[in-house]
RNA sequence: GGUCCUAUCGUCUAGUGGUUUAGGACAUCACUCUUUCAAGGUGAAGACACGGGUUCGACUCCCGUUAGGACCA
């Protein structure tokens, strides 16, 4: 297998939104196969009809087009593969590897709950393997319904999962599985096989969930006489209740981060770290990094709890490193929201020059900057109450008639003026500082004073220390 | 109930028998810088689930217990 094309998948259901989950697995399906000069291919799981939507297939692409995790080929539809499944289970009946079974799935589930409840082990019993012609034939006179089964042979499954090491399972710890229900519709772990099998896939690299299910599907690579991929089950995200990641843990879709002012290379980087590590210290990674390192070998076994707090660290570094030329694409969407359109593009950049490094997301670098553009400035009450009052305002009116004065409106002069003024009066320069910031911004915390007063314009200026002055 | 998987600071993790007083990052706290809040800098606190083995030596190997998770149309 050595020269082979490494060919890997992601194979979504349409059930829903896209969800980090989901997410993290393409993308180390994708890190993989780039690695490798591989091929990453898209296929969209939804044979289950009642469930799968097409509103959902576009958030699974949309998403994966957000983040920028591209594929090579697809995206294929299962459902458009029926017939090739039902091919498959007849080729599988007529070699006797698989069986009809006329069982009732009701009864049958009942036989099972009640062992349950008396802690005995259940197992199909192969009842419809054994039954004889003549009954068969009376049942299909009645048109019964009957589903396909297929028939576990008795040989000890071994395999080498690449992140668990040896698993090993006995024939008579698995049932025979449906493969093909009563409606003729084929079961997940038959459809994956033949899918996973005819698209040539090398490496099958999934959530743990499924690593219980893959000594039945080995058994039926075998039954088809098809080459064993590799495998690799990846560790589940959890919710901070240790809980699988799920809706109820608030903000888990793609789009909802996406909107929430989370940057998709941010996200990229920290899902690629929950569950994968290179080795060393390294924790900011781009693409091209997270390629070159990238190894399935040093996935982590045990599952990772989602830490937003870090995650919220990690998209302020890119919003700080970004450059503000590229920043400001990501942000634009946001202020037109708010029915902001920055005119003087210079004025722009150094606004968010002097913003960035102090936020964590776009939706909080958006509120910063849009305090520069506002008409009305937003007062927060708790900074009004406590530097605004009859002397701050006799301060700010002295500042407003320094400042309308300056000629040349810069930080260093408007700095100069404002310390003369402290010294003039005896008084501390942060005493005028902090009523001059809630006056212009109407907080308290925000970018450095001067560069603002600057960035805001003289005219603005003026306007809010005169609106902020006459107001009881 | 059966089978399978997992177990290092609160969280993500490094660690593959001695290099370890178990390293880093987020979060927390303190100090520093500063016109504020951040960012930055310095530092503190904080973990090998438990019990048996194997070994001269175990976070590392084996077994069990416990806990969590997954699968069983």
């Amino acid at each position: 297998m050595t020269h082979q094309e490494i060919r890997v998948r992601i194979a979504p259901s349409p059930t829903g939104a896209i969800h980090v989950g989901l997410v993290r697995s393409a993308l180390y399906n994708w890190l993989f196969a780039r690695s490798h000069k591989g091929k990453f291919i898209l296929r969209i799981e939804d044979t289950d009809a009642t469930r799968s939507t097409q509103e959902s297939v576009q958030a699974i692409i949309e998403g994966f087009k957000w983040v920028d995790i591209d594929w090579d080929e697809g995206p294929y539809f299962q459902s458009q593969r029926f017939d090739i499944y039902r091919n498959y289970a007849k080729k599988l009946l007529q070699d006797k590897k698989a069986y009809y079974c006329y069982c009732n799935p009701d009864e049958l589930e009942e036989e099972r709950q009640k062992a349950w409840q008396k802690k005995i082990a259940w197992k199909y019993d192969r009842r419809c393997y054994h039954l004889d012609k003549d009954i068969k034939d009376k049942f299909d006179a009645e048109n019964r319904p009957k589903a396909i089964r297929f028939l576990i042979p008795d040989q000890t499954v071994i395999f080498e999962d690449i992140i668990h090491g040896s698993i090993k399972k006995e024939p008579q710890d698995i049932e025979d599985f449906i493969i093909m229900r009563a409606d003729g519709t084929p079961t997940y772990n038959f459809s994956v096989v033949i899918d996973d099998a005819e698209m040539k896939l090398t490496h099958i690299i999934r959530a743990v969930e499924h690593l219980a299910n893959t000594p039945k599907q080995i058994l039926l690579y075998q039954a088809f006489g098809y080459p064993i991929p590799e495998f690799a089950h990846l560790p589940l995200i959890l919710g901070t209740d240790k809980k699988k990641l799920s809706k109820r843990h608030g903000a888990l879709s793609l789009l909802e981060y996406k909107k929430a002012g989370y940057l998709a290379d941010a996200i990229i980087n920290f899902l690629a770290l929950l569950g994968w590590s290179p080795g060393g210290d390294l924790e900011i990674m781009d693409r091209t990094k997270l390629i070159e390192l990238f190894s399935l070998e040093r996935v982590n076994k045990a599952n990772a709890i989602f830490d937003i707090q870090k995650l919220e660290w990690m998209n302020s570094v890119y919003i700080k490193n970004m450059d503000s030329e590229k920043l400001s694409q990501e942000l634009l969407p946001f202020l037109q929201e708010i029915n902001i359109a920055p005119d003087d593009h210079a004025r722009f950049m150094k606004i968010l020059d002097l913003t960035k490094v102090r936020v964590r997301t776009l939706i909080e670098l958006r509120d910063m900057v849009s305090a520069f553009y506002t008409k009305d400035v937003q007062y927060d009450s708790d900074a009004l109450h406590k530097y605004i009052n009859p002397q701050t305002k006799e301060h700010l009116q002295e500042l407003n008639e320094r400042f309308d004065k300056l000629t040349d409106f810069t930080a260093q002069n408007l700095e100069n003026e404002l310390r003369q003024l402290a010294e003039q009066k005896g008084i501390k320069a942060a005493v005028l500082v902090h009523p001059c910031r809630v006056a212009l911004t109407g907080k308290s915390v925000g970018a450095p004073l001067f560069e603002t007063i600057e960035l805001l314009g003289k005219a603005k200026v003026k306007e809010r220390f005169d609106k902020i002055i006459s107001q009881a």
